[in-house]
DNA sequence: TGCCTAATTGTCAGTCCCTGCCAGTACGTA
DNA sequence: TACGTACTGGCAGGGACTGACAATTAGGCA
């Protein structure tokens, strides 16, 4: 009767996208995503805090390697460390383009994952600075590189998920360009 | 038997810190809050969306001062623009310093109010850039410059917190310095 | 082969958050 | 008086989440 399954984090979370996306967040139930991946809402609560973190589990490998992106680039000014990280991380937009785009459109249609989302983004914002001052990087420097960091990884995506055309180290210059031009004036 | 209470919203904000500050968060219950407001925990959902929001309700009104500010403001580089409003609205957390860091403790000490921090804290990004475009500055300097003042208000805020003498907009400045010299290498 | 242990899953009961619905009360207006 | 509106209480119920315990499997070891 019970048996170990493989993969099961795989399995919730295709079931989960797949259910949010045909019926909405709020009216998809935990045993219904559990029911779909051919398992119980108990396990599905012994893999994930919460419901929405169904969605969110791969952002922790994500941020891994951004640490270790910075922890290998060169020697540079911080924030020319962060983007290059970025840049170097962010290929995987451009590789996985239709399962970013349709993750996104999920998130972007319920509040809850928009939360979850932002607490995501100050982790990774917080292991940035980690990362930096570990490189023995002055600590309020590191703080504003890594917040800098965030804003244009958020506004890249953002304009990438608008534009097919130019890929997404291109808008990661831009955003950076942008910056530039409002804050020195 | 049922008489209309004046200043609800208070009386439940009140109760809710104090029993969060005591008590912790999770095993604060919402009958509990009410009881201690002198209420029924069904009128409490007709207040707030949810257990959460009985500490973030001022958070709107913020918000809407922080647009005003924007709107009175002298023409300027749109990064000025919002520095200065920050300062104009930030004077609040010099007057009420003491209460503003209770909030805080309670705030820090739990994941679901950050949830809801950072998500009024999009919120009033997205409500700066709005009032820049309204001032026909240009699309994406908005963005910019909204983000980059969410950014400063984060920190700014962080490290008033933990310094006493200082005023709030002496840390703005500073914050908009360290910025100021990390972008610009 | 058989036993033991750890890891994984299922089952069940229970708490808490949150909502829908209906009824009761206060207040203003005609 | 009658009526409408706003606010509140009470109750029932669904869904999220947890704790405790049993059942199954995989793997190591005698």
């Amino acid at each position: 009767m019970v048996q170990r399954i493989e993969n099961a984090r795989e399995r919730f979370g295709k079931a989960a996208i797949e259910l949010f996306r045909t019926r909405g967040y709020a009216s998809t139930t935990v045993p219904q995503i559990a029911a779909a991946a051919g398992l119980t809402e108990r396990t599905f609560f012994r893999y994930f805090i919460d419901k929405p973190e169904v969605l969110f589990w791969r952002a922790n490998e994500f941020e891994a390697e951004m640490v270790r992106a910075i922890n290998q680039a060169a020697d540079a000014q911080p924030l020319d460390i962060v983007i290059r990280a970025l840049e170097a991380v962010g290929c995987f937009f451009d590789d996985n383009r239709a399962d970013v785009l349709a993750r996104q459109a999920v998130v972007a249609a319920h509040v809850d994952f928009q939360e979850r989302e932002l607490m995501k983004m100050r982790s990774l914002g917080m292991a940035i600075c980690a990362a930096l001052t570990d490189r023995s990087i002055e600590g309020k420097a590191a703080r504003m590189a890594a917040e800098t960091g965030i804003v244009i990884w958020r506004v890249a995506i953002e304009r990438w998920s608008e534009d097919p055309a130019s890929g997404f180290v291109h808008h990661v210059r831009a955003c950076t360009e942008d910056l530039a031009t409002v804050v020195t004036r």
